[in-house]
DNA sequence: ATCCCTTTGTGAACCAATGCACAAAGTCGC
DNA sequence: GCGACTTTGTGCATTGGTTCACAAAGGGAT
C-alpha cells in the first residue's frame, strides 16, 4: 500500500519544525568533517536533544533512515533542506539599520542556509546611502517597491519599537506573509500572517528568574533589595 | 485561613515564566500611559495572548486581582518583577563584541529591566581598548577576573561559534550559571547550569517552513493552516 | 543462507499546556 | 444594604508533545 520514501503526513508538528534546523545544523557539520553516515543516537547528540525525540521528529518527514545503519547524511540533509524549504532562494529585507540591523545584515548564517539579504531600508537620512555588508541602504519610503521589485518574500524588522506596527501594516499591503521581528511589541496582523519574535532582553528575563531561583533556594526570605 | 497575598505554589511552569516579560512588557507600556487598572482581557490583548491563559498564568503567582475590577498595574509590575528577579541589579559580561556584541551591547532593553552590562570582552586585539556603549573592551584573558570581581552572574555569547565551548567551560568554572548563547553551536555544559539560546537564522528558517506552505508546496490541498 | 546484532520507526503511556465554562467574589448604583 | 453586573480564579476536558520500550528491518559474519 505504501511505497518506501513516501509524501508522508502533511501535518509537521510545529515542535518538530522547530528543531528542524537544529539538526540541519548539526548534519552539516558533520557532513564538512567528511561523515558520511550517522545514527539516531549521534545525530540527537550532536543537536542536543533525544534520540527518541529525534527519531520521531524525522519520522514525520518520511522513512529516510536504515535499520542496522542510521541516516546518510547528505541525503537527509537534502530532505530536510527541502521540507524547511531551504532548496529555494529567500529573498529578504531588513527594515531598521541600527546596530541591530547592521548585525543581522553582516550574520553569515543567513547566507549560508539559502537567504539573501536584498535589501536594507532605514528612515534616518543620515544612514541612507550608506553601504552596510556591500549592500546599499534605502529609503523606507521605497519599501513597496523594493519588496515588489525584488521578490521579498519575508521581511526582517529590525526598527524601534514605535516604527514596527506600521512598517508591519505596509509590508503586510503589499503581500508579505512572513515576518520576523525585532521589536520589542505585540504586532497586529491578520490571519494568514506568520510572525514571528525575537526579544533579547525576554531571554534575559527568563534566565534571572532562574537564578534567581538557584541562589535564592527553598524558603529565601523577601530580600528588599 | 488564607492570608490574602499568598505565598502561591512555587513551581511555576516554564510555559508561563516565558509570557511574564510578556505581561512586564504590556504593562509598563500602561504604566507609562497612565492606565491605573487593567483587565484579564485588555492586558491579554496587548500581550498578544488569549485571557484565560492570562488568568491562568497570573495565578500561579498568586491572587493579584479583583473580581469585578481586574488588576491594579502598579502593584502587577511589582509582583511580576519580582517573581523573574528583576527588581535586584544583574550584572551581565558580554563576550564577543563583533557586530552582534555592540548591537547587544547598545541595546536598551536590557538596562530598563534591570540588567547592568558590566563588561566586554574580546580576543581580537584590534578591538580590546575600544569603547562601545560607555563600556571598555577588555581581553579575554580577563574573564575570570572580571566575572569575579564585578559580581557577574550572566553571561551573554557573542562569539564565533568555534570559541563558544571554550569561554563557557571558563565561565562555568569561576561559578557562573545562566548563559544566554548566540553562537550556533549546542553547549554541552553539567548539570545545573542554564543554557538558553538564540539562534537568528534558525527562526528566518521556520518562516520559510510556512511560507513554503503557504505558497503551495509540493503537492498540496489548500488545508487553511 | 541463516543467525545475530544493531538501529530504526512507532504504538502506547505519560506529562504539560491550552481553552472552556462557570461558581465565587467583589464593585457599584440605587 | 441589597441585587445586578462584572471579572477573577480554577476544575475539567482536550490537545499537543515527550518518553518508553519493543517489534520489524536491514547488514555482516560465518
Amino acid at each position: 500500500m505504501k511505497s518506501p520514501s513516501q509524501p508522508r503526513d502533511r501535518g509537521i508538528p510545529e515542535a518538530t519544525v522547530a528543531r528542524l534546523p537544529l539538526y540541519l545544523r548539526a548534519l552539516h557539520g558533520m557532513a564538512e568533517r567528511g561523515i558520511a553516515t550517522v545514527s539516531s543516537e549521534d545525530l540527537a547528540g550532536a543537536a542536543g536533544v533525544n534520540s527518541a525525540k529525534l527519531r520521531k521528529d524525522l519520522s514525520h518527514l518520511g522513512s529516510y533512515g536504515t535499520r542496522g545503519v542510521g541516516y546518510e547524511v547528505e541525503y537527509l540533509v537534502y530532505q530536510i533542506s527541502r521540507e524547511l524549504g531551504l532548496t529555494q532562494d529567500w529573498a529578504v529585507a531588513i527594515v531598521g539599520v541600527g546596530n541591530l540591523g547592521r548585525a543581522l545584515a553582516n550574520y553569515g548564517g543567513f547566507v549560508s542556509r539559502g537567504f539573501r539579504v536584498a535589501a536594507l531600508l532605514d528612515a534616518d537620512p543620515e544612514v541612507v546611502g550608506d553601504t552596510i555588508a556591500g549592500l546599499n541602504v534605502e529609503h523606507i519610503d521605497e519599501l513597496e517597491a523594493v519588496i515588489a521589485g525584488r521578490g521579498v518574500s519575508i521581511v526582517v524588522l529590525a526598527t524601534p519599537a514605535a516604527a514596527a506596527q506600521k512598517v508591519c501594516d505596509r509590508v503586510i499591503a503589499v503581500g508579505v506573509t512572513s515576518i520576523l521581528n525585532f521589536a520589542p511589541v505585540v504586532l497586529s496582523v491578520p490571519d494568514g500572517v506568520d510572525v514571528r519574535k525575537v526579544d533579547l532582553s525576554i531571554e534575559l528575563q527568563i534566565l534571572a528568574f532562574h537564578e534567581q531561583r538557584k541562589a535564592g533556594g527553598p524558603l529565601m526570605a523577601v530580600d528588599g533589595q
